[in-house]
DNA sequence: CAGATCACTTGCGAATGACAAGCGATTTGG
DNA sequence: CCAAATCGCTTGTCATTCGCAAGTGATCTG
């Protein structure tokens, strides 16, 4: 039943622009490097959107834009999201190491979730921008 | 890059069976209620035994069937695994709530994950069968 | 040794996805 | 103030993928 939301790949990579990118707009989440198309894209955010886990508004900015931000049920899925990225990093071909993140991660997942969802929250990513938890992490260090 | 291994649901699904459930063959899978058909089930568990996630060989009891088993690389999706059930179970139409495993998952996140994986590596799996995760939690507690 | 079982393979029509072009609403540059 | 650019989509076409049904060889059972 989770399989429904997280088993289309372009769904959940969404979900991962949000969460570690700090990517709220149509466009920034088309530019990803995986290639969506303009009409997978529409069509998969639509159908997160009736599914509960983002919500949709005009950007107060810009009025062309669309805001997407993670609901409640979205930002549990952060948990995840932190997990998957682990494993690739494990076993996926060459990934940047973030020294303090795998530290955090393996010393105490739980303070690491509830940092990623608080600044997520506050409208901040896990990698960039700032205020991200890289930047708040490496200050506690 | 994590997402070519599991943004396909079904490919997830065939782990899930054998973490949770303790399935190892082909039809084991296939009878599971979300009904793959047997080409695709073919195609995923090739693509799983190539990209190193699961292993396969002939069954010692019975030489017409195969035994898929999960190698380190798939051993390290339990995570994953773990936070998916927790977030469906929670936003989920209607789930079996087991006591016991939520409280574990709350309280202490790795333990739970090492004693499935434990579980899993000794041939057990984590809801079904003796020497199930389930079953050791309940005499723990 | 005839029939059942197991793990697939093959063929076919239908659904899905990628690719490209276009469209209305809004914003920007001159 | 207006022409051009930008934004979030929609539409149309075509190739790939998928679900469904049937079949196949190897092995086991009665």
């Amino acid at each position: 039943m989770a399989l429904e939301v997280i088993g289309d790949p372009w769904s959940l990579l969404v979900v991962r622009d949000i969460v570690f990118y700090g990517k709220h707009s149509f466009r920034e989440f088309l530019a990803s490097e995986e290639g969506v198309t303009t009409s997978v894209l529409a069509d998969r955010l639509a159908t997160l959107v009736a599914q509960g886990v983002l919500t949709k508004r005009r950007s107060p900015i810009d009025r062309r834009q669309q805001d997407y931000e993670l609901t409640e049920k979205g930002l549990s899925l952060i948990p995840v999201l932190i997990d998957l990225g682990t494993w690739g990093a494990q076993y996926g071909p060459q990934v940047t190491k973030h020294e303090t993140w795998d530290h955090e991660a393996r010393h105490d997942p739980t303070a690491l979730r509830n940092l990623v969802r608080d600044t997520v929250m506050a409208g901040g990513s896990a990698f960039r921008g700032p205020n991200s938890v890289l930047q708040r992490l490496e200050l506690k260090a």
